[in-house]
DNA sequence: CTATGGCACGGATT
DNA sequence: AATCCGTGCCATAG
């Protein structure tokens, strides 16, 4: 959004400009949305522009979203580039979607949250023609996470083919919560069957039961079902204990846990990145593309008739609007100056950690926020706060706290997780600091220990016997 | 004597 | 200035 300044302009001038950058650097993209709104509302000098224009090659968009026509020319044409930054527009409530129906009764908050979630997940595969049909779709999600329209009749609407509603819908249903999107509890169970069993072992029959016997399965008539299958009662015993703790039929509800892995003990859920990450064009080139994601639609600027219109007043009210004016320019400054840190940031860190994005935790490099400081000749707090309470979301659609890019030991332990899976004798935590040596990583007899516990693994003595 | 967990110190982070 | 994390030292359990 604002890449045409060069940077020697946005150096901090003064106190106020180095305090407020810091601000709002600390700020996830939804905080920084209020702050703009807020400041947009208080400031009469503020103006907001209502076009977008492409970081790259400057010109005008008109959807939002990433320009078509240069679309990633630094991306194809030079090969040595690794990471290509673009700031991108967070689209809010999906810019606008088709006429009537969606600006009548605002949705509740919730509703809209888990839309806006799974947009955010799914935006990168979307082609662009089919946006508006992403958000409509979204839209039309119940508080359960199901779909309220038929599909049939939403190509329909779009006068496009049903397949192509199929397809988005397909998209849909792999995001998080997963199973959204689909139009009955039945569906979105077969769904999160088809996935747990990428990763997991399901019961034989399971989907077989779904399928004929959801009706049943919840007035736990499981006599009636095994009748109908031709299985023994007890197997649909299993098969509905398994689903009654695994599955969601309702993957709306399910918004606040990630039910895909109950064995990791995840702090936190961070459902919203601010930051994505994604290949380009999904080739072997292996670029990355990274989009820093802005909460606003549109340009914000100092809006010049507000300067004009000082000169027309009165001495006693001028020094009033001079320092909105200060302000206004001011804060223009301060968001021109995080968005340049996070970026330069964001550069760096694909660049150190393109393995670690592209392959997995195991190749996570252990760097200090002290050094990348150093490198981009910030200070260190600088990063620290820019760090902070930010989400990013990685090409597999994992979302991450970007603070887990300074992780020093998460690579270590992955590692020792692996010795440790594959090891044929119970290893002792001084071993295993020697294998752990043989594989880089220099760790102390105590730290593996700690590591272990931290990953929930036994002492060696009591590994055996399972 | 070996393998681990507890406590405290020092550097990094916030 | 307060807090977190990797380590070293030491006590305890086999």
């Amino acid at each position: 959004m604002f890449q045409h300044i060069p940077f020697h302009t946005l150096r901090p001038l003064t106190t106020a400009h180095l305090a407020q950058t810091m601000t709002l650097l600390s700020l996830t993209s939804n905080e920084l949305q209020e702050q703009i709104e807020a400041e947009l509302a208080s400031n009469p000098a503020l103006e907001m522009l209502d076009e977008i224009r492409c970081p790259t090659c400057r010109r005008l968009l008109k959807g939002g979203g990433i320009c078509p026509v240069c679309s990633h020319p630094a991306l194809t044409k030079e090969d040595d580039p690794i990471v290509f930054v673009s700031t991108r527009e967070v689209v809010s409530g999906f810019g606008e979607v088709g006429g009537e129906d969606d600006r009548e009764e605002s949705s509740s908050a919730v509703v809209e949250d888990l839309a806006t979630y799974v947009f955010r997940q799914i935006a990168p595969d979307v082609p662009p023609e089919d946006r508006k049909m992403a958000a409509h779709l979204l839209t039309n999600l119940d508080e359960d996470g199901l779909l309220s329209v038929p599909l049939a009749e939403v190509a329909m609407y779009f006068h496009v083919p049903l397949a192509r509603v199929e397809n988005l819908q397909r998209l849909m249903q792999r995001a998080d919560p997963i199973g959204v999107g689909s139009l009955t509890p039945k569906e979105a169970l077969l769904v999160q069957l088809d996935v747990l069993r990428e990763t997991r072992d399901v019961p034989e029959y399971a989907s077989q039961v779904i399928l004929e016997g959801m009706e049943l399965l919840s007035r736990r008539q499981y006599h009636e079902i095994a009748k109908r299958l031709n299985l023994s009662t007890d197997k649909v015993k299993a098969v509905a204990k398994f689903i009654s703790e695994n599955l969601n039929p309702f993957p709306g509800r399910s918004f606040w846990g990630d039910f895909r892995q109950p064995s990791a003990p995840q702090t936190q859920i961070y459902y919203r990145p601010d930051i994505l990450i994604s290949r380009i064009n999904d080739t072997n080139s292996c670029q990355l593309m990274v989009e820093i994601l802005f909460p606003i639609w549109g340009t914000l600027r100092v809006n010049p008739l507000y300067r004009q219109a000082i000169q027309q007043t009165e001495a006693d009210q001028k020094d009033a609007m001079k320092e909105d004016l200060e302000r206004a320019s001011l804060f223009v400054k301060c968001l021109q100056q995080r968005n340049n840190t996070m970026q330069r940031l964001m550069q760096k860190i694909g660049l150190l950690q393109r393995n670690f994005i592209l392959h997995g935790d195991k190749y996570l490099r252990p760097i200090t926020r002290a050094t990348l400081a150093k490198e981009l000749g910030v200070h260190e707090s600088t990063i620290s706060r820019a760090v902070a309470n930010k989400a990013v979301q990685l090409p597999n659609g994992k979302i991450v706290p970007l603070a887990d890019f300074f992780d020093r030991s998460l690579s270590a332990r992955i590692v020792l997780k692996e010795i440790i899976t594959s090891e044929s004798h119970p290893l002792s935590d001084s071993e295993l600091v020697h294998l752990l040596a043989k594989e880089g990583y220099e760790v102390a007899r105590r730290t593996v220990a700690k590591y272990r516990a931290m990953e929930g693994i036994l002492p060696a003595s009591l590994r055996r016997p399972c």
